[in-house]
DNA sequence: CTGTTAGCGCTTTCAA
DNA sequence: TTGAAAGCGCTAACAG
């Protein structure tokens, strides 16, 4: 076994002290260039790589993100994937590595340097408020708190502009019953578009199921004419509208449009496939770990709130 | 900023030396049982833990375990979410962290105490061979490789005696067309079950999607007759199925029944809903990483294979 | 700009 | 069965 070499070997070949490898590490502009030109060599040839758990100590950190989701976890089966592995790789960078918690667990069984949570609700602020760490929050929140969360305004406008250039006449937006930021903001988002194209928009909700979807279309599908596209706050949502929509044996997408959003896996089992707003989880995943990373290394300083663009998936459930 | 309690407090408090404290974390058989309660209650008046960055670099070890996916990004969605929070859990409690690596990361670029590896295929085991750390696999192989993975003969085994008990009388088995242990062991377990039973098995292979699983039955629905059960090597597969027999109005579960495999989320948003072999992910998270804990703490010796039981999620798509 | 000294909190010797 | 000394590899604080 060949010792893995160490901050003192690279100091020896580059016959300068340790502090000044340290340096050329952690704070190169205090090095003198040719120094750091002859120590970066000495790194190489030695495939020198610093010892994580030494220098955490001496900084007195942790290396450590906690990655917390405060939902059911029925929920989040398919979301957390892209994130988790978006943030992973984003946080290596820094040598950082993740834990995982759920709703259950105390927050605190542990240190680690930051938080980055999801599935907050109203009834958790005091609990942010408690926390002694620097966190983002995975969502968006109308708590003041940091986060990132996809641009759902600006992906439902999106989704309806292009309903309505694709020629549907009307425009139905059935969203989630749910009284969260990401909904408002959805809604908001078809909403603004339908008024701005001189529209009367028509909002409604359901649970986010597909059989509450079905059963909601199974009841009001006769009030809707030909040529309607249905935008919907969730592919689950929208997969319950084809549903209904094929078992009426109506023509899709001729006389009916589905709009889903997520884009997470359902879009593409659906049959039609359904057109949806496709939310970038892996850019939203390392833009959590940028923003956690850098909080902490401000010591807490705010970080504000960070819209990641979400993209039109065009599929057969429109025109 | 209260620092946070050392082994020096702990030893203070309890009039001892840091060498005792440290024993009764460690290895309590070689302490007196008398000074291990007063330790015990030093450590927990002082609120005590452990600071894991110099126990790392003390012991030359770093913390972390790696979970890398081979497979290619597109599958992997919705499957890892509880199987990484199951081995987060478990990791956890001797503190343990994760990081998470993609198919083209360099796996060796960093350190880490033990591997965690899915989606490897034969060309991987070079790669495998060439590991200096300890490893477990998620996914039987034939390698000869420590795993982890559902009980995928078992559980196929139970679906075709489910569907036979239920009185369908042909059973047909679509499963994957891969060359993957996984999937001959799912055929097995169909083959098998057919046998025992005096039946004949018919094994056919399409590749896992709904499409392609809807496109097949288009093919091949009219060789069915009346009560018959499909037995599917996958949830994907399973609802293109049922689309293609719900295009078809057939009756279901009345003529036709439809068994899945994975339970992830699909068999939920399918309408009928599927009838599936649910894995315990969660489960197999958890024995991933007490698996590869022990390892690690055994230098490496070999971990052997591990099934884990699924269970039958009975739904809409079985009488 | 560079080096020296001290110490982060723990465990591994070794001695008692 | 317990303790004292040394050191894991790194960085902060100071001095030069």
């Amino acid at each position: 076994m060949t010792r893995t070499a160490t901050l003192e070997d690279v100091a020896q070949k580059a016959h300068v002290s340790k502090m000044t490898v340290s340096r050329v590490i952690n704070h190169p502009e205090l090095v003198a260039p040719e120094l750091q030109v002859v120590v970066e060599d000495a790194m190489r040839k030695l495939n020198y790589h610093p010892n994580n758990a030494a220098r955490a100590l001496a900084k007195n950190q942790t290396s450590v993100v906690k990655f917390v989701i405060l939902e059911d976890i029925d929920h989040m089966d398919p979301y957390y994937t892209n994130i988790l592995f978006g943030m992973a790789t984003e946080l290596k960078k820094k040598n950082y590595s993740l834990q995982l918690l759920l709703k259950g667990s105390q927050i605190e069984q542990g240190p680690a340097d930051g938080f980055v949570i999801t599935g907050t609700r109203v009834d958790d602020y005091p609990m942010l408020n408690a926390l002694k760490e620097p966190f983002i929050l995975f969502g968006e929140n109308r708590g003041g708190y940091d986060f990132v969360d996809t641009d759902n305004l600006g992906g439902e406008t999106m989704a309806t502009e292009y309903a309505l250039k694709q020629g549907y006449r009307n425009l139905v937006f059935i969203g989630l019953d749910v009284k969260e930021a990401f909904e408002f903001s959805r809604e908001a988002g078809y909403v603004n578009a339908m008024q701005q194209n001189k529209k009367i928009p028509s909002v409604n909700r359901v649970k986010n199921s597909t059989t509450a979807a079905r059963a909601f279309m199974q009841e009001h599908l006769s009030e809707y004419p030909k040529n309607t596209c249905f935008i919907c706050g969730s592919d689950r949502i929208a997969t319950g509208v084809i549903q209904a929509l094929v078992e009426e044996e109506k023509d899709i997408p001729g006389d009916y449009g589905v709009i889903g959003f997520d884009g997470i896996l359902l879009d593409k089992v659906s049959s039609p496939k359904i057109t949806t707003v496709k939310q970038d989880l892996w850019k939203i995943g390392e833009t959590l770990a940028q923003l956690i990373l850098r909080k902490i290394n401000q010591n807490g300083a705010p970080q504000g709130e960070m819209f990641i663009k979400p993209t039109l998936s065009k599929a057969e459930s429109t025109k």
